[in-house]
DNA sequence: CTGAAAGCGCTAACAG
DNA sequence: CTGTTAGCGCTTTCAG
C-alpha cells in the first residue's frame, strides 16, 4: 500500500526516510536521484528500491528554494485560439517533456499586449526562463524582463535587437518568396489584403520587392485589422473587389482570411470572383482541403517551437550561446493561383 | 535604480530587507503582503512603500515550502490542436488570472492516453490541483491521482463516478437535441458519420433517441476514427454515399469533419451530394462561415473552462463541496439542414 | 495588532 | 564515493 496520505496534510515522505530505508544519508538519496553517476551503483539501486518502497517524490519547493535552481519555464501566449501559437506551444512542449522543466502558460486572453504586471505574477516562481510568442512590445515589460537577466525567448519574428533570443521567421523573405511567386504567374492586377504593420507588414514588403523583380507591383492594398476569423475575409473579398474591380490575384496576410475569401469566390456567381487568384499565408490545414486548394506560405510553428525548446535546455546546461535562429519558409504552389482564363 | 541584481545570482532582495527598510519585522512584511487586513494600515502602507523601493518578490519556493500551500494547477491537455481543448484552457486560464494561481501544463502532444508516468512529472510541484482535459482514462493514473487526495477536476464528459469534481457536457442529451432536430426536419435517409466509442458514441446513443421520438431511425452508420482534419470529412462523404445512396440527411460527431464534408458537397457536381443535409457538432467558426452554414450543437469550451476555475477557486478557498457541473448544450439549426427539394 | 524563535525539506560546501 | 553541517527565505506557532 505504499504510504499513502490521503489526507494532503498528512506526514509526507522526506528523503530522510527513504535514507533511512536504504541505510544511507540524506544526501546520498539526494545525489542518488539528481546526479546518478556520481553515486555508486550498488548504492544507487539500494536508493532506488527505497524510493519506490516509500513512495518518495522530491519537494521542488525545498530542493529549488536550496539549490537556487527552477525548474519553471513560462510561456506568455497573446492569442491561443491562433492555431499556429498552438503549434508552438506543442513543439516547445515537446521539445521540453522529460527535461524536468515544467511549462507555465499565462496572459491566454485574446488581444491585449503582455505588460509588466503579468510578467510580474510569474516573478514568485523565479523561473529559469521566458518564452514570449510574439516579440515582447512594451517597453516597460522589456525594462522588467531585462533587470531580472534569466534566459528569454521571443519568437515569431526574427529581428536584430532581441531582449535576449530569438527564434522566428524572415517575414519580409516571406512576403518576397510569395511575390516572386505572384509576379512571375502573370497575373496584372495584384492586391495585398490584410494588416499592414508589423509582421504582416513587413510581409508587405518583401512581397512588393518580390514582385518588382518581375517588373509588378501591387496595384491595390485593402487593410484590415480584424478578428482572425474566416468572416473577415468574406466580407473583405467584396469590399476588394468594389475598390479594385480589376484585381485578378490577391495576398492575404493571413490562411484564416484566405480561406473565408476563397469560400466565398469559388461559389460565387460572379466570374471575376471565381477566376480570382488567392493567396494567403501560413498553411492552415483547410488550405489545402478547400476545393481549390490555397496557395500559401508554410511557417511551421510546431519546428519553431522545437527550436525554441531545444535552444532553451541547451542555454539552461550553459552549453549555448546562440543567440539567434531563423526558421525557413516555404512556398506551397497549389491551385488557386494557376493561371486561369479569364471569364 | 532599485536593486537590480543583473547576474541573477547577485543576493536577491528577501523579506528582512524589506523589514529594514520598512522598520519592522520580517514577519510584519509577510502578513502586509498576504492578508494585508490583519496590519494596520498605516504599518501597511510602510511596508508596502519599502517593498516599491527595494523591488522585492517574494520567493514561492520559499512560500510554498513553509506554509505547505502551493500556486500551481497543473492541467493535461491531451491534444492541444483541438480547437475546442483551447477554448477550455484560455477560459480556465481568464478565471484563474489573478486569483496567484498559476497554469502549468503537459502532455500537450497529440493523441496517447495520459499514463501516470506524466503525472508523475509534476508531482514534484506539489500542484494544488489537477485538471484533465477529458476523462482520465488509464486505470493505474486515476489511481496515482486518487492517493495524493488534492482536488482534481475531470472535463467535457458530464459523467457519474469522476474521481473528484467533473465539468462537463451530457453528450447524451447533446446527440438527442440533434435527433430531435433531424427527426422532425422530414428526412428519412438518416446517416451518422464518425466515432462510435467514448464521447462520440454516447451523442450517437443520443441521437438515436432523439430521432426516435418522431419514428424515426438511423439509417446507416460510418464509423471513423481518423484524425480531426478537414479532409477526413471530404474523403468520408464519397464513401458514405457509396454505401448509403438513397442518403439525404447526415450527422458528423463533430464540425471539422462536417466542415470538410460540406465543402465537398456544396461544390460537388451530384446533386444528391449538393442535397445533402448536413449536420456536425462543437460550432467552429467555419460552421457559420461556409457558404452553406452548418447545422451544429455549441458545446461552449470556454464556458466550461471558466467554470472549472472558478469551481477550483471556491474548493481551493474551501468554500465550496460542489462535485459536478453539467454545461449546457445548444442546437444551433443553419441553412444546411433545411429540407431541400432533392434533385 | 506585532514580534521571536523555529523549522518546512532539501542540497551546497566542505570534509573525509 | 559518502557523510556532516548548515542554511536557502519564508511563515507557523506561540507569546506578548
Amino acid at each position: 500500500m505504499e504510504s499513502d496520505d490521503k489526507s494532503g496534510k498528512g506526514r509526507s515522505v522526506r528523503v530522510e526516510d527513504v535514507a533511512r530505508e536504504a541505510g544511507v544519508s540524506p544526501i546520498t538519496v539526494s545525489r542518488a536521484l539528481s546526479t546518478p553517476d556520481i553515486v555508486k551503483a550498488e548504492t544507487r539501486e539500494r536508493v532506488m528500491r527505497a524510493v519506490q518502497k516509500t513512495g518518495y517524490v522530491v519537494n521542488t519547493y525545498a530542493s529549488s528554494l536550496r539549490s537556487g535552481r527552477s525548474s519553471i519555464v513560462s510561456m506568455f501566449v497573446a492569442n491561443i485560439a491562433n492555431p499556429h501559437v498552438t503549434q508552438v506551444i506543442r513543439g516547445c512542449a515537446e521539445a521540453l517533456a522529460g527535461s524536468g522543466l515544467h511549462l507555465t502558460m499565462t496572459q491566454l486572453q485574446t488581444s491585449n499586449a503582455i505588460d509588466a504586471e503579468v510578467i510580474a505574477a510569474v516573478l514568485p516562481l523565479r523561473p529559469a526562463a521566458l518564452v514570449f510568442t510574439g516579440r515582447l512590445q512594451l517597453q516597460s515589460a522589456r525594462d522588467l524582463v531585462k533587470a531580472r537577466g534569466i534566459p528569454v525567448v521571443e519568437t515569431w519574428d526574427y529581428y536584430s535587437d532581441p531582449i535576449d533570443m530569438v527564434v522566428g521567421f524572415c517575414h519580409t523573405e516571406c512576403g518576397r518568396q510569395m511575390g516572386e511567386h505572384l509576379g512571375s504567374a502573370g497575373f496584372r492586377h495584384i492586391a495585398y489584403v490584410g494588416s499592414t504593420t508589423s509582421r504582416a507588414g513587413k510581409r508587405l514588403k518583401g512581397f512588393q520587392e518580390g514582385l518588382a523583380k518581375h517588373g509588378r507591383d501591387i496595384g491595390h492594398i485593402l487593410t484590415l485589422s480584424e478578428p482572425l476569423v474566416t468572416d473577415v475575409g468574406r466580407r473583405a473579398l467584396d469590399l476588394l473587389f468594389d475598390e479594385y474591380p480589376s484585381c485578378d490575384a490577391a495576398f492575404f496576410s493571413n490562411d484564416i482570411w484566405a480561406v473565408g475569401a476563397a469560400l466565398h469566390a469559388q461559389t460565387s456567381a460572379v466570374p471575376a470572383l471565381r477566376n480570382l487568384a488567392i493567396a494567403g499565408c501560413g498553411d492552415i490545414g483547410l488550405a489545402a482541403d478547400l476545393p481549390v486548394p490555397i496557395t500559401t506560405m508554410r511557417t511551421s510553428g510546431y519546428d519553431l517551437g522545437m527550436q525554441v525548446g531545444r535552444m532553451l535546455q541547451r542555454r539552461l546546461d550553459g552549453e549555448s550561446q546562440v543567440k539567434a535562429v531563423k526558421m525557413q519558409t516555404e512556398l506551397l504552389v497549389r491551385a488557386s493561383t494557376e493561371r486561369r482564363v479569364s471569364g
